[in-house]
DNA sequence: GCTCCTTGGTAACACGTGTTAGTAATACGT
DNA sequence: ACGTATTACTAACACGTGTTACCAAGGAGC
């Protein structure tokens, strides 16, 4: 293109990126840049890339699972910021047919956030490729976790929340869909923790597909002396409440219930539910401040915040048997 | 990495592509796999591209909210589907500072689709670029529309059904999310346009940020005739069903709703929602036909399902003042 | 006038691949 | 024995960019 501005091609280049030690008069670059603008030039991505060694693509590895909630506004803001950055952000739902190794061989990111787990396999294969790993709410093996969120921690505060209300014995409830496990596997295996921790009675269910055999599951936990239940999310915990409510016991006199998302179902529900509400505002900020390294980002958020996670107190829980 | 093997450049490349017209024998082409096994060696995605002019990324275009729902089930097949084809497929949601014309300079993909609306700038510069364009649900200037679904359809559906039953007079409920409005907005024109075919009363509201006003929205509705309402989705429908019995409204006797997704909550509520269900099994395969065009993908699916939509009836619908 | 330094710019290499054209060796027909 | 066809392979170019090394012109210092 250069060449139809009557300049040579290392002078675009230098011009397009504002080389630091370059030195072009004014006049020169004006011409370049009305020349790029007015032919609709743009620089190839793949010619760029294969030079510089990495692309501008931020791949987000995600489990497979349709996404929502919380968690599709984080991937909504911290595209939002690296685009500021000049960052692409594309999302990849992982898949039984290809992982990361697979992904690489369509393109070289400048960065892959894992929120699902890597194998040491794909660590490797992305390190030797050069590409910029970060483990946030996955696990990569010999890499720090960034994210100041751990699905474990859910679990707890859930467990934690109705211990301090005086529960004893306390469950949780898991969804049908196993492809949930990768997240309600870590959250049940925290409230297991801490209600070890607490000295507390405690025992887990899965929901099955068929929705009629909920008010059986519910019954079992509470003739065994339950009185409070964590559940994996809003739509469990409406779920178990209308199980309770279905078996004449009534919520939260004879059984509490704490859900997690602060989602819509929940507050519409009667009683409204207690939930466990996420914060990842800053979260995006940080994430794309820690993928966009060298890059001209507004530096990263002072102050990490410290608690990604909150409890939001309804009306599903109180303290057990009316005390 | 071919010269490890022994061997020249030119021939790994003939191995590795499967080249048809070219002639290796046996021996070498075991030693060159061989050789790539042990060295681990992949190629450069980069240099393909920028060699072939094209890489192996499928992007989907997303408009600007979380994914969840049915749609969430279509991506994740659709990207099964074409990583059996050897196409990688990237998400990338809408977003206010990249368009798709920032989105082509990180990346020159085999193909496109576009799930929300694209402007003529957008869709020249793909096509300069050489990118085959698909407009699935996404209107692009000029292009066909590929899908078997329209919003819109999906409104009609609802009004249908409400006028199926004898209702004369509709109401459109929106929800409070401008996120949705994509949605939201075709499906409401949809149902208008029905119901102006068949004769009924229309109009539309839309929720508010606090949940409280929903009561009132609703007794405005009920005060004015309406019998039937058509909800954005399960979650919609289920707030109004909420408000109506808060009211003292039974439903379906006073009131019949009719929501969109299937989901959980819809199921759940008492009475349970009449809704709108997404087949979109094959449409997944048919899209992955239609991006992977020249690869050795399994033909397209012979025929087209008749519709994608479907209603499925439940308890909260009813002739209105239970003829 | 000669050397040195700064300003403004360019030629040429390298990135890793796909592809075309060409070469050496062997087989075949007569 | 000679021309032709087939097999097996390779040299060399091109894709579009970033970057290093180099060159020309002009002024400053002596």
């Amino acid at each position: 293109m250069a060449e139809a501005a009557g300049v040579s091609r290392t002078t675009v280049s230098f011009v397009l990126n504002d080389r630091p030690g370059a030195a072009i008069s004014e006049t020169t670059r004006q011409r370049v840049l009305q020349a790029a603008a007015t032919l609709g030039y743009v620089p190839s991505p793949e010619a760029r890339a294969l030079k510089t060694g990495r692309s501008d693509i931020v791949l987000c590895l995600l489990p497979d699972w349709p996404i929502t909630g919380p968690l599709g506004v984080l991937l909504k803001k911290l595209s939002a910021h690296l685009a500021e950055a000049g960052l692409t952000m594309f999302s990849h739902q992982r898949n039984a047919v290809d992982d990361l190794t697979q992904v690489l061989q369509s393109t070289t990111p400048a960065a892959v956030v894992a929120m699902c787990d890597l194998t040491p396999a794909e660590a490797a294969f992305a390190q030797q490729r050069g590409v910029h790993l970060v483990a946030w709410m996955g696990v990569i093996p010999g890499y720090p976790d960034e994210a100041g969120l751990r699905q474990s921690d859910v679990g707890r505060l859930q467990v934690s929340a109705l211990a301090g209300l005086g529960h004893e014995r306390v469950a949780y409830v898991l969804p049908h869909d196993t492809d949930l496990a990768w997240f309600s596997d870590p959250r049940r295996d925290g409230a297991s923790e801490r209600a070890a921790e607490l000295g507390l009675a405690f025992e887990h269910v899965r929901l099955t597909d068929d929705v009629g055999s909920t008010t059986g599951l519910v019954d079992g936990l509470t003739t065994s002396g339950t009185t409070g239940v964590c559940a994996y999310n809003d739509e469990v915990a409406f779920s178990v409440v209308k199980a309770a409510q279905r078996l004449g016991r009534e919520v939260p006199r004879d059984l509490s219930v704490v859900g997690v998302d602060d989602s819509v179902i929940g507050r519409l529900s009667e009683p409204s539910i207690t939930t466990v509400s996420f914060e990842l505002a800053h979260e995006a900020e940080n994430l794309a401040a820690l993928l966009a390294v060298g890059r001209n980002l507004p530096a990263r958020s002072s102050a990490r915040p410290a608690e990604v996670i909150r409890l939001v107190p309804r009306a599903s829980t109180a303290p057990p048997g009316r005390a």
